[in-house]
DNA sequence: GATAGTTTCATACAAATGTTTGAAATGCAA
DNA sequence: TTGCATTTCAAACATTTGTATGAAACTATC
């Protein structure tokens, strides 16, 4: 292989067309008109259309969850071994949120590619989708370990929630974003985080009826705390 | 018009077909052999294929805002003029995950039709999605009048989150499933519903820091009610 | 029962699309 | 250079798809 050039032009065309058009309407044809190659390249270098697009979303989809377990991992590392719950759920929506939303993030490639990935949701990205399984187990895991005493079941549906805040989000955000007429403010990625984070550690205390007043988290300055009562 | 019986055999069939097997791999020759007529019938009652989808979705939204908007006009007229904001919560997630969750709606083709909807989206569907906003103003405009005190901004958020849990559990119901090795039940749906009432409600309490201690939601029996610390 | 309007039908159309092919070009090693 | 493998290219292929057409069948009204 003497030069990847015509490989990753078409992975970045590809990347930047579906990113702004979606992968309803474009065709193989307008990819290599893109990239300046010629249509046989594709099939050449990915086998197919399919494999292309399940090439572009694994490598995001590594990215993103490497991502989530450095930020896990050092947040262990700080706790002596075992993160805080709020750490945790920060590790697990904070690197998605980041690359997907805020103001800087408005030119980026890979971030309306991946919101593409979410909203549109082909069958070759589905069935990778459907292996994000494993990775999710790590953060049970880690949720096991800083809230020994739960119930599992309520750790699988704080999880859950978590994930379903951050992904609506980026989702959704023109919606958001013209119900609210600019008040809620999409391009304050870090208030977003500490938002979905709060409320996810807050889901994650239903039924807890401490035998002293609980701790109960309060978003202050943008960033979470906790306030006895 | 003498008989609606090509026109409905076409909306069920297409609505069965999408139902299960997607929009993607669904061709109008699909529908018309499941529904025993010409193929031409389509474009003869339909005008198109997108305009057919289009009736299909239409049909089912009118369905389940008509029964948020029920839920939340009993709610306002039982609590004197002005619902609690627990029961505007219900009626905006009850509808939609009591149609889309639960055992019995297994087989439920207008259910799968509508998760098929909220995963695949399709140009004639997010169109329509879009007039949604409209629809959900009411229910803004309800919490406003419940929480008289809060900040607009912090309303949108826990609307939008509420939306967020919802869907998201319709949407990724099977991966929660498998996540959690089936410790998450999804058929109770009862208590789903109670779940994300609970947690969007905490959601609008955050940064709440009351003079004298707040009420706190607690799940009990299945079934959200206040326990005051 | 003739007529006008509606609905159904078989068939054709036209365009788009992913994929394949076989030859030409290119790069690289001996 | 020669020879061999890799890569590029133009063109064609083979389907699939939604849509259009015009005649036939049907229905209801007068």
């Amino acid at each position: 292989m003497a030069s990847d050039h015509t490989r990753s032009a078409i992975l970045a065309a590809a990347e930047r067309l579906y990113a702004d058009r979606g992968f309803g309407d474009v065709t193989l044809r307008d990819i290599v008109a893109e990239a300046n190659v010629n249509l046989a390249a594709v099939n050449y270098h990915f086998g197919s259309k399919d494999e292309l697009i399940a090439e572009l979303f694994v490598t995001r989809s590594i990215q993103t969850n490497r991502e989530r377990l450095n930020e896990l991992k050092a947040a262990e590392e700080a706790g002596g071994g075992r993160a805080s719950i709020e750490d945790i759920m920060r590790a697990l929506v904070g690197p998605t949120l980041r690359g997907c939303l805020g103001p800087d993030r408005e030119g980026s490639t890979a971030a309306r590619f991946m919101i593409r990935a979410s909203i549109e949701s082909v069958p070759p990205i589905r069935r990778i989708k459907n292996r994000e399984v494993d990775h999710l187990r790590k953060f049970a895991a880690a949720m096991r370990r800083a809230m020994p005493g739960r119930n599992d079941t309520e750790l699988y549906w704080g999880l859950h929630f978590a994930l379903a805040m951050a992904h609506h989000t980026i989702r959704e955000k023109e919606r958001l974003l013209r119900l609210s007429e600019g008040k809620c403010d999409l391009d304050d990625v870090r208030a977003i985080i500490d938002r979905v984070v709060t409320v996810s550690v807050m889901a994650l205390t239903i039924g807890d009826v401490p035998s002293k007043p609980a701790a109960r988290p309060v978003l202050v300055h943008g960033r979470l705390t906790r306030q006895d009562l």
